[in-house]
DNA sequence: AAGGCGGGGGC
DNA sequence: GCCCCAGCCTT
């Protein structure tokens, strides 16, 4: 049998049953697609049934505000999907009629779709011919094929996108793009694959020379970087409000609100930081410093933060002369969109 | 071609 | 600590 008919027929009995796939709605499918990049079923899930009720159609999804929309996405991560989402929203209502496109050339022109995602939204949804190539499909094909080449390379991309359109059954696309990754994900996966139990070990080549835990091959990523963050949580007790600032463009978080902050490369001591021109600049001489918590780690993908949240009192009137920040209403706080770092705390410190 | 972009989970 | 996860965008 075929290696894509053996795909196919271990799908059937194994399959997770996942609630995308009982549409061809695009536009669900591409929720559930933007929700799931670089993250797992089970941590995605909440998340599309949230969407899915709280914009049920492409008309609500681009009517919303993008501060709701990255609200929605609070604490998922990858805010661009989000940002990129509403793009994307918009260009359907204008460039299409508000119907959500199901061919790989219209969707892979909307914001946020590249080709993995324009493949399996036109296969889900329309049953088109465009092989899937994601984490997963890297894997399986490596192994089986017995591929060395980087997968992380245009060169490795190239060669692997030439052997999944080979091996996509153009008969049933949309059933063997699921088949393969759902054998990714369940049966061939990145560590400790139970290969005895698998359909194709006797013709898979990593697993008959000993190579499964060597495949697929990726060139290294880089070193995190060290951030410092020095939070200063300002209250305003008579009205109830707490200073508060959004982030700008070309740097995590975009566009996602926190607590006014100096960054510094290396740590500082609390001293050293009241002497800094830049605290003298936000809150002048006399401003006291409290710390609230001691540094604490937020490891993400590429750089490590250690976070020091103080409370800052008896600031300068003359001060947040460059708008640095505003007040907010500690009522109204929950409503705004705020990185997993800054909604952790305002929790463990029972400020919201 | 390489770097940037979250957060969680497995080992 | 390192790797991976239904990747995409920018430079």
């Amino acid at each position: 049998m075929s290696f894509s008919q053996e795909i196919i027929n271990w799908y059937h009995p194994n399959k997770r049953d996942l609630p995308w796939r009982h549409t061809t709605d695009p536009y669900i499918i591409w929720l559930s697609e933007i929700i799931l990049q670089q993250t797992r079923v089970e941590q995605g899930l909440p998340y599309f049934y949230r969407f899915v009720e709280q914009y049920p159609n492409i008309a609500t999804f681009a009517a919303a505000e993008e501060g709701e929309i990255l609200r929605l996405w609070q604490g998922l991560g990858y805010y661009s999907r989000a940002r990129n989402m509403h793009k994307a929203a918009k260009m359907v209502m204008d460039n299409h009629d508000g119907i959500f496109p199901t061919t790989y050339d219209s969707l892979i022109k909307l914001n946020g779709i590249g080709g993995y995602t324009a493949a399996a939204i036109a296969s889900f949804s329309a049953n088109e011919a465009k092989p899937v190539l994601d984490g997963n499909v890297f894997r399986v094909l490596s192994r089986y094929f017995g591929i060395e080449e980087a997968i992380n390379t245009p060169k490795g991309k190239k060669l692997f996108y030439e052997l999944a359109l080979e091996m996509l059954d153009k008969e049933q696309p949309a059933i063997y793009n699921q088949s393969i990754m759902e054998f990714g994900a369940l049966q061939c996966k990145p560590q400790n694959p139970d290969c005895q139990i698998c359909p194709l070990r006797t013709s898979c080549y990593a697993k008959q020379t000993n190579k499964v835990n060597s495949l697929p091959v990726k060139i290294k990523g880089r070193i995190s970087k060290d951030r410092y963050f020095y939070y200063f949580v300002i209250m305003d007790e008579k009205s109830g409000s707490i200073a508060i600032r959004k982030r700008g463009p070309k740097d995590i978080w975009e566009n996602m609100y926190e607590f006014p902050l100096i960054e510094q490369a290396a740590p500082l001591s609390i001293s050293e930081l009241k002497n800094t021109k830049e605290f003298n600049e936000l809150f002048g001489r006399g401003a006291e410093l409290h710390i609230i918590s001691t540094p604490k780690k937020h490891i993400l993908s590429h750089q490590n933060i250690y976070a020091t949240f103080l409370e800052v009192s008896k600031i300068s009137k003359d001060s947040n002369k460059k708008g640095e920040w505003d007040y907010v209403l500690l009522k109204d706080l929950d409503t705004l969109a705020k990185p997993k770092l800054i909604f952790a705390f305002l929790r463990d410190y029972n400020l919201q």
